[in-house]
DNA sequence: TTGAAAGCGCTACCAC
DNA sequence: GTGGTAGCGCTTTCAA
């Protein structure tokens, strides 16, 4: 079977721990017998178990983190960005896709509470932010990823979404569009919500709003997207500048008007959300506001370890929030204004 | 601090033997205690640790998945097929990014190996096949997605790429193309390697090399295809039909081509692998050989968790080869050869 | 510098 | 039906 700690200490003739300590780097061993211990470690392919050790009090050095979908490369990327710096700092991640159903939610958290991760990063959406409660009293380390829940204490790293919603806004204005239309998530997805939000003030803000902006949701996923961007834009008046939430109903949108035999920018405009690689792979490439998805995976996993070490000291960390800046991303899907609106 | 079954068994006047069957649905216990017990240990939100079932001798139910780069659409879906698959036999996946860096990859597995995962996919590419025969030593249950080892006896599902290659040469072929290349990915990946082999077959069997193939090899990120590929077509007789070894890669021949005022297919077609998200939002979308990326998932997991199953029996199971069958799926980036070859 | 021993939370076997 | 108890592999005092 495997070697253990006892395999190692009866072939050096020591103890369990001395070879403990040379594990660890801990104590005081002499060089001879740690050279020697290390040499019979090597020899005998010993792994020490991470679970006993997590048992005796250490950390698992394994975080949470919690996504719609893997597959979605927003989320795909932001994984990315979540492992690495977990990995920098020495922990491992797992990764679950929600789906954003709050039943796998819970499913979820019990499994990663019962696995003993030292943290959990959540990245998607929630209706009842009362499933994460629990986890507060307990004293987990959570870090809220992109997502807003003003109800909860809870370490948060966002971007500023009414910023992106009005970037988007402020550029359909210059380019002359009157006719606006946004193409939304379902409400429990609270960033879409406040992309809308910023979209609609920066409207009023410049008193642009000639004409009632017609606001449609759609599930996240490409056929979705498409399918009410093409009744969106299917319609008489369709309008000429279309703010999606994220890439991926930008693209919908984008195949929705091409279906339609609609131009793109020269009929309508789209502008996207996100920046992930779908933005750059697209014909025309999408015009987006982009998001420091890199930053927010750092934050997130610096969050939760800074917890972990300060912990020890400090009873209850205060929840941080932290909010990132998103930039317009300018590529061709965005242009000027039909010059006479098709009526 | 968390409660353990210590405290359930204190609060319902039981030993914890018998809180332990009631967590576990074993032995007999009075329907009266047992739901005693049951709203007691919900009472206090206790989970019980996996980390301490897991020492005494039970599974983690944690496998490991080995991927490039989970941020590359291809492994996120795999990442994807993996998860949900685990998730509906019980285990949790710790996703691993290692950038094919054979380094990365053996402090990866070590890390699974102190976690005690009972099991492992390896999805990247790795160089020297040695660092894998210390987990299959210690009869680790090792599942090789979408790679061929030969050297080595463990499970493995991939898809017959040699096919794949031979899949778009045929379609070049029929399209009337003879000037040829291939843009791969470095040859530590084994399967692109398979599939330049088919591509080749193919030619050879169809007596067609009219002229000698390039074959180019960049790195798996987009900017090193496109660099790539600028090269490529920007020679003199540049090829008229390119088969790339994955849609990244024929993304990257397509930005290429567009910089070089080449008009796809018109001028030049390209013909991508995978099929993943990139290759329908492309312009022109892709034509692609697709792989069966959900059925890889759930056969690499299923070969691990019967393993587990069947060792408790049988000492040595025999390494499994599941090889899936990929499909050509023809959209618009590979057209009919230019009548006149640009001389 | 090193070792003995007491847990960590849980499972499983054997008594009662 | 239920409880006592010996580990699982490791960390961590406390002595020596």
């Amino acid at each position: 079977m495997k070697a253990t700690i006892y395999d190692i200490a009866r072939e050096a003739g020591v103890s369990i721990a001395t070879v403990s300590q040379v594990i660890n780097g801990k104590g005081k061993i002499s060089e001879k017998r740690r050279a020697e211990i290390m040499e019979i470690m090597e020899r005998l392919h010993y792994q020490p178990s991470a679970i006993a050790a997590a048992l005796t009090g250490k950390q698992t050095y394994t975080l949470g983190l919690l996504v719609p979908d893997i597959s979605n490369p927003y989320f795909a990327e932001l994984a990315r960005a979540v492992e690495d710096r977990s990995r920098q700092l020495g922990y491992s991640v797992v990764i679950c896709s929600t789906d954003n159903k709050d039943e796998r939610v819970e499913r979820y958290l019990n499994l990663l509470q019962q696995k003993r991760v030292d943290g959990m990063m959540i990245g998607t959406g929630i209706d009842n932010a009362e499933i994460l409660s629990p986890l507060l009293q307990q004293s987990m380390p959570v870090a809220l990823i992109a997502r807003h829940m003003p109800a909860l204490s809870v370490h948060t790293v966002t971007i500023d979404d009414r910023l992106g919603g009005s970037l988007a806004a402020q550029h359909l204005l210059e380019l002359g569009h009157t006719r606006l239309a946004v193409l939304s998530e379902p409400s429990k997805v609270s960033s879409s919500q406040e992309r809308v939000r910023g979209f609609r003030e920066a409207l009023n803000k410049a008193g642009h709003l000639l004409e009632p902006i017609q606001i449609r949701e759609s599930a996240a996923d490409l056929a979705s997207a498409k399918q009410e961007a093409l009744r969106l834009l299917g319609e008489q008046n369709y309008p000429t500048g279309l703010f999606c939430c994220n890439d991926i109903q930008a693209i919908g949108a984008l195949q929705a008007a091409k279906e339609l035999g609609l131009r793109v920018p020269h009929d309508v405009s789209i502008i996207g959300f996100d920046d992930t690689i779908l933005a750059s792979v697209t014909n025309p490439p999408l015009t987006t506001v982009a998001q420091p998805i890199e930053d927010l995976g750092r934050h997130a996993v610096d969050l939760l370890i800074d917890e972990l070490k300060d912990g020890l000291q400090d009873e209850q960390t205060a929840a941080q929030k932290i909010v990132l800046k998103p930039e317009l991303v300018v590529r061709d899907s965005a242009g000027q204004a039909p010059a006479v609106q098709g009526k």
